[in-house]
DNA sequence: TATTGACAGTTCTAAAATAGAACTTTAGGA
DNA sequence: TCCTAAAGTTCTATTTTAGAACTGTCAATA
């Protein structure tokens, strides 16, 4: 299967799998919300190959996810940093560090904190339902079939089916 | 970089990033999460080739996400699922998801809409601080270096530093 | 009994992506 | 003039992936 294709997918996790499910865009993503900015700061601190750094900021810009914006005219240089679209991706990365938090660490603990500025406190991100405000977890939930749903294969199908009448 | 150095970083996302990382295995994440088991069913619903989707299987069962479960003896046949640890991946899924759902939807709209079984009602994910309890955004959070903290980059030593004392 | 089909892979070759290093361009400073 | 910085681009060798065919075990069917 072609990347191309998994844009055009019926499924928010294959569209989202296309613009940020390789390993060095989240690895690029994890140091713009670090505020990392320039392409050598990038390639210094992720030990990635200029090639395909340049070629992932590439498509991180072409996707609206990060913006060049110029910070020296002569020569021309850009900084890269993130939109609203890609600061929406937070609670990606944020529940990324947690899962290894919990389930990767070796016996140094964390490698790093993550401290609240709203209450000062070090804190764990938790996901909850906006509706009622409970925590979430897989078995709680229910999925159906969206105005966006299209044919899938039948074992997806039949999958998709029992799950909503559970 | 190597697969396997990542693993060893000292970095939380890049550790988790090890295990789940790349487009196949989410994938393959996301079709669990819908209870699809066996090897052909996840071969006809994703449309991987036989011989990646083998190898992912076998990588997710090493890191402890699925596990395999004998259903029949003659012959052997077995179905993989979800362990505990994989099952705390389903933050990570949702957060995919919900990114997906708004800024990767065409006029269609969603493919697929999630009802939380408690208060029986559609609802979208939303990561709050363990805390205090309010949403959390990227521009309300410090990150501070922790116990398993090491030498990083000089660029990246940096960005950690500035963002600890903004 | 021979044939077909399901299931869970493995093996093969060609095509694509990645690593690692060197090179390019524009400009400022010693 | 020569050196350095920043932000890429180009090159070749290696690794990964795609796509298709093949294998082995057993059950059901003709």
């Amino acid at each position: 299967m072609k990347w191309d294709a998994l844009e055009e997918e019926p499924c928010s996790l294959a569209r989202t799998v296309a613009v940020i499910g390789d390993r060095w865009s989240l690895l690029i993503l994890r140091e713009c919300f670090l505020r990392i900015r320039r392409f050598d700061e990038f390639q210094s601190s992720l030990g990635v190959t200029r090639h395909l750094l340049a070629d992932r900021l590439k498509k991180l810009v072409r996707f609206g996810v990060l913006r060049k914006i110029p910070y020296q005219d002569a020569p021309k240089r850009y900084e890269y940093i993130l939109t609203q679209k890609g600061l929406d991706l937070y609670p990606i990365i944020m529940s990324i560090v947690h899962w290894g938090n919990i389930h990767m660490v070796d016996s140094r603990g964390r490698p790093l904190l993550h401290e609240h500025k709203n209450c000062h406190k070090m804190f764990d991100p938790v996901m909850v339902c906006s509706e009622c405000g409970e925590p979430l977890t897989a078995k709680e939930v229910h999925v159906h079939p969206g105005p966006g749903a299209r044919k899938s294969s039948p074992a997806r199908a039949k999958a998709v089916e029992n799950e909503a009448k559970r």
